[in-house]
DNA sequence: GAAAAAATAAACCAATTGGTTTATTTGCCG
DNA sequence: CGGCAAATAAACCAATTGGTTTATTTTTTC
């Protein structure tokens, strides 16, 4: 019997991983239990259990779903643009942003399951570093871009220009939090912005 | 009856908190349970509470302890030196061999703490805030007495300057600890001292 | 409307959680 | 050496942990 593709069942599963992912983010994966899923999904825990195999199948769904949502909020903020100086001030603005609009509450998932599973959950540390790699190799595609379009300066190493902006801006957004503050995060992009200018030339 | 102030109880209360400090860096607080802190230290569950009331009261008490040895450590690296310039290169340096040479197993304990603190810890995440508030004042002070000695371009905002190279360093630790490699900390840290100079003068 | 699928409720599991207490032993130190 | 502080061992606690199973009910969907 064909069922859609928009089943019950995968709107259930999608309902799970979506507030999963939020809780996941917030309280860590050790730090969340299947009562806390239960309650934030409000869904049993047998039905949990028909949808994913342990706690951390659904981590890393619920991570792997956080990420791409990610990705695709810096996708749209990035689109109308062609122009690659156009598109990277798209991307600083889209993180000016990111404490009062975060794309999932509790902080950027990749810098809070990166801190957490490194030491202790192999399959999460796994896909972290995945999907580093994504975001990563969407960063040196727009220098690349830029250097093509004849707006940055040729002579740039982009490895280290991307290198440079990630840590810069997962740092940027660690000390927000631990601030509750806006102000670190701005400072930290607008600096940033100086030094891409410096960097890569007027943009 | 007066005991010598480096009695065997506070032997042991010294070697917890070290052990602990360990555990907690690489487990996190959520992660971390008494039986790992029991296999840790070595020491009974009766003594653990002996010392310390609650799991949180040890996890602030073990924070502190590896945030003081943080910092301890950053003085000691930039001690031989008086000249602002060499001082601050001294700091680059220390955390050059951050990841290979932590201070505590398991990476930054500023970091890591502050990230799964925010949300959850609200007495661990009072004291990340103040070790910050340290970190940053001590780097401050760095930059101003650059200033003083003519070494460091006295129209730079020190404020931005600190900020930015406290979120810059963390972003690099994660980005290090994450791929586990040396090399985006190296490049982080390498693209930093060159924006220090754009900054600050060549010092 | 009926079959199939999805979800629930609930009992069950052994292990572990953070935390407490007490009697006993160890060993430090004056 | 003797007294006291420190540490142990172990029993105990109720609650929770992640995980499993089964019978039952509710929903879909054809």
């Amino acid at each position: 019997m064909k069922r859609p593709q928009t089943s019950k069942a995968e709107q259930t599963r999608s309902l799970i991983v979506e507030r999963a992912a939020v809780l996941f983010n917030q309280k860590g994966f050790a730090g969340t239990s299947y009562k806390d899923l239960m309650e934030a999904t409000g869904v049993t825990k047998g039905c949990l259990y028909g949808h994913f195999a342990s706690k951390e199948e659904l981590a890393v769904e619920a991570f792997e779903y956080a990420a791409q949502t990610l990705i695709d909020r810096v996708g749209e903020a990035m689109a109308p643009y062609e122009h690659a100086g156009e598109r990277l001030r798209a991307l600083l603005n889209f993180y000016r942003t990111y404490l009062s609009n975060p794309v999932i509450a509790g902080g950027c998932p990749l810098l809070n399951t990166a801190v957490e599973a490194d030491d202790n959950q192999p399959a999460l540390h796994d896909r972290v570093v995945k999907v580093l790699n994504r975001l990563h190799k969407g960063v040196f595609k727009l220098i690349e871009l830029g250097k093509a379009q004849g707006v940055f300066r040729e002579t740039v190493n982009t490895q280290d220009v991307v290198t440079f902006f990630v840590a810069t801006v997962e740092g940027g957004i660690m000390l927000g939090k631990a601030y509750s503050h806006d102000q670190p995060l701005q400072t930290v992009l607008h600096q940033l912005e100086r030094w891409l200018q410096f960097e890569l030339g007027d943009f």
